[in-house]
DNA sequence: GCCAACGTTGGC
DNA sequence: GCCAACGTTGGC
């Protein structure tokens, strides 16, 4: 199984959102960026992803799982843009902040770290299994 | 609110 | 195909 980031301002899509869909879950559209399309293109359902807060939070705040591989995105008759579906598995036990994850060596190589503004990033087994543990969740 | 980083667009 | 201009994102 492969892990992943996905990254959200919360005003616009929030944490909350994401749980009020239940199992239904939600696209995750609005992506206008090959990069974050083409780490889209790569799941798989059954991965796993963390949920972050940019701008004010700036924390991942939950886990969420990948329920539809690579779709188009409903939001837009373009079709180069796609999007997969995931739902809200649970929240992390205590919020972990980016600053934290600036301050722990062995996320040093992040992507979340390494490139701000990409909205959909890889997450290695490593960095997974160190965030639940900063989390206090299992990975 | 500002600014740096970076992706995209469009003219040539 | 290059590159300048522009727009957007996200951290601070």
């Amino acid at each position: 199984m492969a892990y992943w980031l996905f990254k959200s301002e919360p005003s616009t899509w929030s944490w909350d959102d994401q749980v009020a869909k239940g199992e239904a879950g939600e696209e995750w559209d609005g992506v206008r960026n090959y990069q974050a399309r083409n780490v889209m293109r790569e799941m798989k359902v059954g991965d796993r992803g963390f949920f972050y807060h940019s701008q004010s939070e700036k924390a991942v705040v939950g886990i969420v799982e990948v329920i539809a591989e690579s779709h188009p995105d409903s939001t837009t008759d373009d079709d180069r843009w796609d999007c997969v579906d995931i739902k809200a598995v649970k929240p992390v036990e205590r919020p972990v902040t980016l600053a934290e994850i600036k301050a722990d060596p062995r996320l040093s190589e992040m992507v979340l770290v390494k490139n701000t503004r990409l909205s959909v990033q890889p997450v290695t087994d490593a960095e997974w299994a160190a965030i639940c543990g900063m989390a206090g969740i299992d990975p």
